[in-house]
DNA sequence: TTGAAAGCGCTAACAC
DNA sequence: GTGTTAGCGCTTTCAA
């Protein structure tokens, strides 16, 4: 592998030189000078040696993506919304000239030593609990890019999305079509602060209707198709004092659908269901799911965006915060209640 | 940041002591200046500069994992198949105490530069054709394992699936069911040969049953689910001479599906199909697809494991080359024809 | 506009 | 077992 000494040798100028010419710094070096080092490089089919130039310089050039490691068995980056904001995020930091490290970790905490490792210049992270981000910060001064992190705290920078209004428009959604009866399906909303805020969202829509929403109609459901399929299968079995579901997750939606169908309940005329994010399987399966869409390319822009940004600004910036709006997308999956 | 010539002062030994402690060659310290050693990384919180490490050790530590970037306005690793592999390639090299660096690119060849100037160990490259692996082989002379290439070229390794037998499976399958019209409804196969292979697997097995199938059964259909919409809906509108339709990835299927219905076409009674991949969205639509399954995580495990060994072994290891197999999962899609 | 010297943090090779 | 020396390829600083 060519090194700069070789690509200087060759274009006879010193190894400082070549390095301004490379750094673009055009105007540390003469136009005639400029041309022949490019020669050079392009000869000898010189790239620069970023561990090198990282050690040298103390900036790597890398960004990285940490996220929640997946519960042995389940898919890693099984979840579309995850692996969309991954694919975009990649994007975003190649297209800055940038790389891109990758890293599941149980906790962020234990990403931080691989961060520090390898000296990286900015960090994005993803389904991560409050509680880890200050640890997160006191060992590692770069930006620090949260996402949907409900922590509040002024230490570290956040993407999210309008968790609680999405919830409203779920419910007033379904209460302009009538439903009197609305229950919730979700995760347990303890420690989940994203499921939290929706599930305030959604209570506060109901009670500013009048619409009474006791705790029978919080029903727990863990965030996986599968499960969804057993909680819709029960659901069908049992009595049901209502007449429409809020799922706060699409996949949990589309697996209440398929447990419901599956014991002769149809969707919507019997039960209207409302999901939340607009993954792709959403208007892929029948009836289409209507639910609230949340922009996860944006969201990962954003990210990215603020990370660079930070990066630019130096060690002193503020960190940011940024909420992004979601929408209601009508489909197939609300009806007026059955008479 | 502390460095190894602050642990070793703080330890009382030189840095080459420590270096041997934290390469863990127990047999050249003594038991005391060992612990001494840990305890003083302990205390100030050391971390290994791995940049540092990667320049003086000629080894970065570092996977590559490349993909082709997805057409503007496509989601970047939209494609399930994709994040999955990427996710289990993850947590493998994760696991192995390495670190993965992740890349788009609009073929492999851009992406070499990146992969020289890091240094990186080995690379995994996924969605490339052919051509391009000579190239890169040429310019980057680590493992390099392709996956899904069908060039056999012995300077590269690769890992991939049995998909002629995926396609005669198929065939078969609905051979079995009585059909004796069988369209074909995939990517244009030119360039591509794992469509092709999956093609000429199905082509097969037809002639040995005497099923006639000319060209009016191959059905152009772009690799997309709002394509595959189209075409459903196209085909529900024409006259028909086929019963069933073989779909050689699970995304068109499902778009099939959703187009056929639209227009009152019913899934399996009045048209069978089958996929190819076994997605999980192929078992969260109704009518659940029956699909050829390929083990999309296994894939990712061998892919890394072969990279792994050669890089064990040593530049001079042959390339391996592994075929997984494939199996059919038999859903709800697939009924005899009607009458 | 170009060059020389020093050093980033680590490891390999060899000496003690 | 432990220490010494040299150097990986680059950038920074300062001098010419």
């Amino acid at each position: 592998m060519p090194t700069l000494r070789d690509v200087a040798a060759d274009a006879g100028v010193t190894k400082m030189t070549v390095s301004n010419v490379l750094n673009g710094r055009r105007d540390q070096v003469s136009e005639a000078t400029y041309e022949r080092v490019m020669r050079a490089v392009e000869r000898l089919g010189y790239v620069r040696n970023a561990t090198a130039r990282s050690l040298s310089a103390n900036r790597s050039g890398i960004l990285a993506l940490v996220y929640k490691a997946p519960p042995p068995g389940a898919d890693p980056l099984g979840n579309p919304h995850d692996s969309i904001f991954l694919g975009e995020v990649e994007r975003c930091v190649s297209a800055s000239g940038r790389h891109l490290m990758v890293r599941s970790a149980e906790s962020p905490i234990a990403a931080v030593d691989s961060l520090r490792s390898w000296n990286v210049d900015a960090a994005i992270f993803l389904n991560t609990v409050a509680e880890d981000l200050e640890t997160v910060r006191a060992r590692h001064n770069v930006p620090l890019v949260f996402v949907d992190n409900y922590s509040g705290s002024p230490l570290i920078s956040n993407v999210g999305v309008d968790d609680f209004r999405g919830g409203y428009l779920a419910a007033e959604h379904l209460a302009d079509h009538g439903h009197a009866q609305i229950a919730w399906v979700g995760p347990e909303r303890v420690l989940n602060e994203v499921m939290d805020q929706r599930f305030q969202g959604f209570t506060q829509a109901l009670a500013e209707r009048g619409i009474a929403h006791g705790p029978s109609g919080a029903i727990d459901c863990e965030l996986s198709f599968d499960a969804a399929v057993t909680v819709g299968e029960a659901l069908a079995d049992s009595p049901r004092p209502f007449t429409a579901i809020f799922a706060p997750a699409d996949i949990i939606a589309i697996g209440l659908m398929k447990g419901l169908n599956h014991k002769g309940i149809h969707v919507p005329s019997q039960m209207s269901i409302v999901g939340f994010d607009d993954l792709p399987v959403s208007h892929q399966v029948s009836p289409e799911l209507t639910t609230i869409r949340q922009d996860v390319r944006a969201k990962a822009d954003a990210a990215v965006d603020i990370a660079l940004r930070l990066l630019a600004a130096g060690p002193d910036a503020a960190p940011e915060h940024l909420t992004l709006d979601v929408a209601l997308v009508p489909r197939e999956s609300v009806a007026a209640p059955a008479r």
